[in-house]
Formats: C-alpha cells, sequence, structure tokens
RNA sequence: UGCUCGGUAGCUCAGUGGCAGAGCAGGUGACUGUUAAUCACUUGGUCGUAGGUUCGACCCCUACCCGAGCAGCCA
C-alpha cells in the first residue's frame, strides 16, 4: 500500500476505498464513541480529518496519539459529515508510531516567535513555518526557472575565498593553523603563509568577482548560494549566513541591469503566488494584513527609478524631520528609504546612479559630471517594508579607470590581478546584482524577521543548530 | 557595537513591598459530528543569575546573562 499525502488526498477527486496517510497528530478531539485526529504531513498547511471509531481493534491507540505523536492510518476517503473539509478518513486500522512526551512544546495555540526560534527542530511543524519554508523551496526552484528561461548558466563560486572583497564587512577567516600557538612570522604576526591555502583565506560574503569571470566567457550567468557576512549586526533583516543570487551579464548596461532586477522580482512573485497560494493566504490572514494586496500591487505597476540626486532633493523637499538630515554625497538612511518606498512612492523603487565617493572600486563611473558631483552607475532595489534587497551596478570595464578607483580605494592591484586581466584581454561592458534571497522571501512572505526564513539561522551569538 | 524595552508554570500572559495567579497544554471524569470543541475536578513555580536595601523583595537598587525592537553595516 502506497502512501497518500495529505495535500493528495485534499486534492481527490473521487472517495477512496483504502488510502495510507503517514504524519503528525495536530490535535484530537475525543467523544465518547470516536475520536477526531487531525493529521498534517506537511504537504500542505490543511491537515486531514482521520475519525477512528471507538469500536475499531487500534481504539486503544488513539490515547498514546497526542499532539505532537507520529501516526499511521489505513482507512477510506470519504465526504466530510462535518463542515470544514470535503474529504476526511475513517480508519479501518490505527497505529502510532512514535508517541510525544507531554511536555511537546508546540501547541495548538500561538507561540511567539521568539519561542519558536528556540525550538528549531520542531518549529518546522508549525503552520505558519511549514508554509515558509514551502515556499521557500519554491522560491529557490522558480529563481532558477527564471534563469534557465533566459538561458543564463548556473555557476558555482567557490566558498573559500583569499580575495578580501571589498567594502562587504568583516569576513570569516578559513584557516587550519593551531589557534592556541600558530606559527609566527619574523615579526611576530601569524604567518599565513604556513596556512592550509598557504595564504589567508576568508568565507565568501560575494561571488560577484568570479561571476564577472565567467559572464566575460559565458555571457548570461547567475550565482546562487550561501554567503557569509562576519559583522556583528543585531537587526531583523542581517544574518551571517544567507543565500544569495547574483546574476552578471556581458555587453549589459546599468538601464539593462535595472530591467533585469525588476522582470526578475516580479517574475519571482508571480510564481509564489501562482504555485503557493495557500499558503500566501495564510500569511495573508495571520501575518500581514496587506500582503496579497502589495504583492499585486508589485506586479501591475512598473518600478519607480529614481536616481539619487533626485532621491536627495525629494527627502530634502518632505518637509519632515528626520533623525539623520542628508546632503548631496551621504549615504541614504533607512529611514530616508523608508520615506521614498513606503511613503513617498508607495511602491518598489530603483535608486541609481550614487556618489562616487560612497561606492566600490568596481562600480563603472559614470562620464559628463562635474568633478565635486561624480557618480557612479549603481543602482538598488528598495521595497516597503524591508528596504534594499538588491543591490548592483554597471562594472568599470575600463583598465585605466578601474585602475584609478583601485588606488583611490588603497588596493593592491596584485591582489586583483586576474581581475584586472579581464580589463585586458576583450574587456566588455557588463552589469550585475546581488538578491538577498531571504530579504526575497521575507519580502513574498510578510515576515519581519530574516531568523524566521532561514531553517536554522545563524547571527551573532546564535549557531545551536 | 550603541540606544530602548523585556525575562513570573511546558506555552501565552496578569500581578502586588506582606500566603504565587489565569487561560491553554498535561492528568481524571462527563458530554458532544467535533473543527484552537465544551464542562467539572486536578498536577505543575529556584518569579533570568549574583549581590544589595528592608522586619519582610517577584516587586526597589547594582552588576551580569539572555531575548526583542531600532540604528549603523549590507543582501
Amino acid at each position: 500500500m502506497q502512501r497518500t499525502l495529505v495535500k493528495a488526498a485534499h486534492n481527490s477527486s473521487n472517495p477512496m476505498d483504502q488510502i495510507l496517510l503517514q504524519g503528525w497528530v495536530r490535535t484530537k478531539r475525543d467523544a465518547k464513541k470516536f475520536s477526531f485526529i487531525e493529521l498534517n504531513d506537511g504537504s500542505s498547511l490543511k491537515g486531514l480529518q482521520i475519525i477512528v471509531d471507538a469500536s475499531l481493534a487500534d481504539y486503544a491507540q488513539v490515547a498514546r496519539a497526542q499532539t505532537g505523536a507520529s501516526v499511521e492510518v489505513n482507512g477510506k476517503l470519504v465526504a466530510s459529515q462535518g463542515g470544514g473539509q470535503k474529504w476526511e478518513v475513517v480508519a479501518t486500522s490505527f497505529q502510532v508510531v512514535g508517541e510525544a512526551e507531554s511536555d511537546y512544546p508546540l501547541q495548538k495555540k500561538g507561540h511567539s516567535l521568539e519561542f519558536l526560534r528556540e525550538i528549531a527542530h520542531l518549529r518546522p511543524r508549525s503552520n505558519l513555518f511549514g508554509a515558509v519554508f514551502r515556499v521557500r523551496s519554491r522560491l529557490a526552484y522558480a529563481i532558477h526557472q527564471f534563469f534557465q528561461e533566459r538561458k543564463f548558466c548556473y555557476v558555482h563560486t567557490p566558498l573559500i575565498t583569499a580575495s578580501d572583497c571589498e567594502g562587504a564587512g568583516e569576513m570569516f577567516r578559513v584557516s587550519t593553523l593551531d589557534p592556541k600557538k600558530p606559527p609566527l612570522n619574523p615579526s611576530g604576526e601569524v604567518d599565513y603563509a604556513q596556512d592550509f591555502f598557504e595564504k589567508s583565506t576568508y568565507l565568501t560574503v560575494s561571488g560577484q568577482l568570479e561571476g564577472e569571470i565567467f559572464a566575460s566567457a559565458l555571457s548570461n550567468i547567475y550565482t546562487f548560494g550561501p554567503t557569509f557576512r562576519a559583522e556583528n549586526s543585531n537587526t531583523s533583516r542581517h544574518a551571517a549566513e544567507f543565500w544569495m543570487i547574483e546574476p552578471e551579464v556581458a555587453f549589459c548596461n546599468l538601464q539593462g541591469n535595472m530591467d533585469l532586477a525588476e522582470e526578475f522580482v516580479k517574475y519571482l512573485v508571480r510564481d509564489v503566488k501562482e504555485h503557493c497560494a495557500d499558503d500566501l493566504e495564510f500569511f495573508g490572514k495571520f501575518v500581514d494584513k496587506e500582503l496579497l494586496t502589495n504583492l499585486d500591487l508589485v506586479l501591475e505597476k512598473p518600478f519607480v527609478r529614481c536616481s539619487y540626486t533626485e532621491a536627495i532633493s525629494i527627502i530634502e523637499q518632505s518637509g519632515k524631520k528626520w533623525e539623520k538630515p542628508v546632503k548631496w554625497g551621504d549615504n541614504l538612511q533607512s529611514e530616508h528609504e523608508r520615506y521614498l518606498t513606503e511613503e513617498h512612492f508607495k511602491c518598489p523603487v530603483t535608486i541609481h546612479d550614487y556618489p562616487r565617493s560612497l561606492k566600490p572600486f568596481y562600480m563603472r563611473v559614470n562620464e559628463g559630471e562635474s568633478p565635486d558631483r561624480e557618480t557612479v552607475a549603481a543602482m538598488d532595489l528598495l521595497v516597503p517594508g524591508i528596504g534594499e534587497i538588491i543591490g548592483g551596478s554597471q562594472r568599470e570595464e575600463r583598465l585605466e579607470v578601474l585602475r584609478e578607483n583601485m588606488a583611490n580605494h588603497d588596493l593592491n592591484e596584485k591582489d586583483y590581478w586576474w581581475y584586472v586581466d579581464l580589463r585586458r584581454y576583450g574587456s566588455v561592458p557588463h552589469s550585475g546584482f546581488g538578491l538577498g534571497f531571504e530579504r526575497m522571501l521575507m519580502f513574498v512572505t510578510g515576515v519581519a524577521n530574516i531568523r524566521d526564513v532561514i531553517p536554522f539561522a545563524r547571527t551573532p551569538g546564535n549557531a545551536e543548530f
């Protein structure tokens, strides 16, 4: 007898004489002559109601089938006599596979997200987290589908890297040296020449530089993998380990880059809406009442595009009182980004052409601007509720300008010799961006904390599971 | 890392300078085609930790630990 998933049972168009279900008990309601058991196997938000009649030989098993227990049920799929569901299962046999002890922490009532984080080994069995991780899986699939449909090549960039990718914050060191007595060089510092890779190595903060190499050969590529930042960030939208999607496109300028980003985000929203409708409806009910309306809005309207310079004057003319006032040349603060996307435009906004001094060495310097207001072809996509979800740019393809940038940023050309080489051999204009996978997932689910869209979140002081 | 708020039963929370509380979960029983079922009874506590003030501290003070929100950094 083959197992039927709860989702398939719900979708059945006919009653079934025989059905085998396996899963976990969500709740049990005992009557005198029978018991109702709600069984969930993670295949869908909705559980399936099982009726176990007291006359059944296995009825004694029901007493052991407490919330959280795993069970195996054979029975008939029949039209439900009660309201609330189309189908239910009348058991012909009922076995408890694994009992749940009475201190099973997941109850029928609501739990705080903070508490559920502490029981990350059990929270996937809750409605909310089951839904989150089903959507996470679909979103990952949709990402590959989007790029594969467009003939982008999936590139696996290294997780261990020697390049201290500029501007991306603190890195986790990768070393096999004995931390108690590491070898020292003559000047008394740790001698990483004796380390595993014979140089300092770190977990990657971005696959972009390697992505550019492959775009300079295969034209359209994307990466999709884990990324690590050792920043001591304690916010609802930062994690030490997260997944990032980084497309890189040869013969593409900033306009094309912004077009791709917008098409991409809309594609993902549309795909999840289509394939995770039940889960999204749940988020709309219990997480964010506006979610479905907001997602529709994303699909309907073109994203606003606004230059950094325009953004600054909008903020200046807003008449609002800012904690930190901005002038041209300053970084936009969270409060400003929130104002732009949530209040002023009320939709996703792409801010482009930022001051050169604010951005990393690899971004392309715009031509024909006054020397005190130089900009680079950078873009950030901001969405309501989360802020920056995409950061990208056209890359500097001109050898001399790149060298000048590196000098301005105190970078040693020798450390990036292969990156510079790309500008010496068949250099092309090219562009790319990074999309934070978890931030996108927060956006489509309405879940407000990044720790709640990662199965086992790594944040400062937290790596329990 | 800075600022702010919080930590009381398995969970969600109330509480007052003077006997430690409720709902849910667990247990027992009743009842009912139930839907977070219902009703009665019932088990369950180092009040984050360590000091201090006080006749007396869950409550007031100090330090520390942990969590959350916001900010910075970014995706």
